[in-house]
DNA sequence: CGCTTTTTTGCAAGCGTGTGCAAAAGTTTC
DNA sequence: GAAACTTTTGCACACGCTTGCAAAAAAGCG
């Protein structure tokens, strides 16, 4: 029996409402398909029904091969046939079910995105780019936050394998060991994006924090500065430890310390607390490196309207990500930039590279810094 | 054949490689399933392997009914089986296949995001505070991204179908009509969050904009302003337009006029650009209704650093959406927020209601003005 | 213990697709 | 026009799962 184009359930005088009240039984029959006729009641719309390629083929007069065929590049069909597919797939509003495809290719087409506080706006600019990547790509994104703490990237993980990802791509957090070879041994590709790991398969890319930590220290020794400190959180990861440790290591090649503080999250509050701390110890440093734009925004407001501080005459500031309100008139700040482009571009292009072939294993990107008004000229 | 935990190929002296070089034909007999043996080559994984119910079942020694209902809530178990069954799982790593599950359910538990620009602080924080939202009703969503110019909101609802979405949340743009009733039609649900559309069919979540800027009008006369001005985009959303209305129709009341400045994207640099128009005109408006949160910062930096105005004594400001950033010290922003937590919980609550019951349209939310410090107390 | 009732279990059909295989149709060649 | 080839087409099985149905096992009962 054909199905037409609207599908609208007949059933006088509310017997649908009704259906919910009997047994589970019967209403699971009742679903599955119900023959279309003029609706005179009103008009209600048949829960879940999509058009599927029989009835695309019964409507063309093909066989449901012929369907597939024409949906699937590089398969073989005469012009004719293809010709009539295509009308009675249009006319039905087909669309090829991605779910039964995959369940045939095992390649699901989706790609997972793992990432928590995605509000954040180096995040946000980065799932922004990646889920545009991957839709180019043939792709689709499926996001899986991970705000809750209770192992949350291990069950974002599991999901990822419920609905057969091609891929992972992790922003945020760090799996357990275990979940990631099941991922991998699952035939998975996991991309990890500026986080550590020493497990083989996955594909790395890292950003160079030490060149850009001396980078940093030359700009800061170039405006005259010599008190320097580092505003940290106190999340530790790898990458935001990394920037640290360059920082400092750059630091005593020129016979400087630096003054670490660390506190909460990386976000404007804690570098406005920084601020506090900082700036009333007895040496006052007269250059901060933030380890995050957003903590360099709190760190500034803090120096400017808590301690009347002017930016950069008595005080230097370096930060990173290069968000989009780096350049905002208020801040102008000085910054490195992340190079999302190219993370997602490599990310992208290693999950498309063939899996057989001798396989990258990581990459590494430079952050340029990006000169604004946070960093005087001379001394 | 039972298939073990670890799952190696073992193809001796780079057989695996030469696979590609052969037809294609091979190469997929190939793929389908390798039996497990000790690798001594290289520990190559097997490429798209996930372990099976039948797997489990055959480990456990039980049909693969019983695993199917053991990871069924609710479906008939003796509790020993369930332990057998779940103990197999554990060694598997088995993981039930949401695709297959959802063929058969015909609810694939995915949830379609459509959005644009989605690295704009409120739309993060949207995205971000649905996907979690959906998690812990357990749905997944799927982001599509429509960044692209060219009718893509329409091409994003065909990925919906072909994904079979139980639902699809749009937060930017406005689809064709008939793809919308196509998708209906379908069984999906679809909600509008901000975007008007007279369609019948799905959930429409709207703020009171005529409240909020009746709001905005009476705070600007108790701060004693009385050059009113409205700085807009050309964008033309429906949500955008209905403030600058009823803005103006508020003013209107007390006889007030309104300069309307309309420029470019809802961006930090339409504000900045607008703030050269407005306060290079003879009559200078001492206070400026904002579109939008970024457009009032742009337009507080211009005013600031271009004109050297103060806020709130020269000027008086309010802008929409109560963005992070609005708090920033460097900001103080007074502006509406959006009740993101209402409306995320709407629009699941929504998406998890009965579909038979007589169904809600559209929900109409309050957006409160939160006072900060660009409207000043008195005259 | 035998009977009835309930719970558990396996079988098999089906969800919507892709694709190898062989038959059918079309094309070229002599 | 027949033989040899190529292209197109339909059949049927597979993918991994859910679930109605009936048979089997367990439990309740007098």
């Amino acid at each position: 029996m054909c199905k037409s184009f609207t599908r609208y359930v007949s059933l006088s005088s509310g017997l649908l409402r009704s259906f919910n009240k009997i047994s589970g039984l019967v209403v699971a029959v009742a679903r599955k398909r119900v023959q279309d006729t003029v609706n005179n009641y009103g008009f209600m719309q048949l829960n879940k029904s999509f058009v599927s390629a029989d009835d695309v083929a019964k409507r063309a007069g093909v066989s449901r091969s012929a369907v597939s065929r024409t949906f699937t590049p590089g398969a073989s069909v005469s012009e004719e046939t293809r010709q009539r597919v295509m009308e009675a797939a249009q006319a039905l509003g087909y669309h090829v079910n991605q779910l039964a495809r995959g369940l045939m290719r095992s390649e699901s087409g989706i790609v997972c995105l793992v990432v928590s506080e995605m509000d954040t706006p180096y995040r946000a600019r980065l799932v922004r780019a990646l889920t545009h990547e991957l839709q180019t790509a043939g792709k689709i994104a499926m996001l899986i936050n991970t705000d809750r703490s209770d192992g949350s990237v291990d069950a974002a993980l599991r999901q990822t394998l419920h609905y057969r990802a091609d891929a992972s791509i992790l922003l945020s957090g760090l799996p357990d060991k275990a979940i990631t070879r099941l991922c991998l041994n699952s035939g998975q590709r996991i991309v990890l994006i500026n986080r550590d790991d020493d497990i083989d398969g996955p594909f790395r890319i890292n950003l160079d924090d030490g060149q850009a930590a001396r980078v940093a220290v030359s700009a800061f020794l170039r405006a005259g500065c010599r008190h320097l400190a580092f505003a940290n959180s106190d999340v530790g990861t790898p990458s935001l430890m990394a920037r640290e440790r360059g920082f400092i290591a750059a630091a005593a090649e020129f016979g400087l310390e630096v003054t670490v503080v660390r506190h909460g999250n990386t976000v404007y509050e804690s570098g406005r607390k920084i601020a506090q701390t900082l700036f009333t110890e007895p040496k006052r440093p007269d250059a901060v490196f933030c380890v995050n734009d957003l903590m360099a925004f709190g760190l500034m407001d803090g120096a400017r309207y808590d301690f009347g501080l002017n930016i950069p005459e008595d005080l230097c500031i370096v930060g990173f990500d290069d968000i989009e309100q780096s350049s905002w008139t208020s801040y102008n700040l000085t910054t490195f930039s992340q190079p999302v482009d190219e993370i997602v571009k490599s990310s992208v292009a290693w999950l498309q590279s063939d899996a057989t072939a001798g396989r990258v294993r990581s990459a590494n990107l430079h952050a340029p810094l990006i000169w604004r008004k946070t960093i005087r000229n001379k001394l």
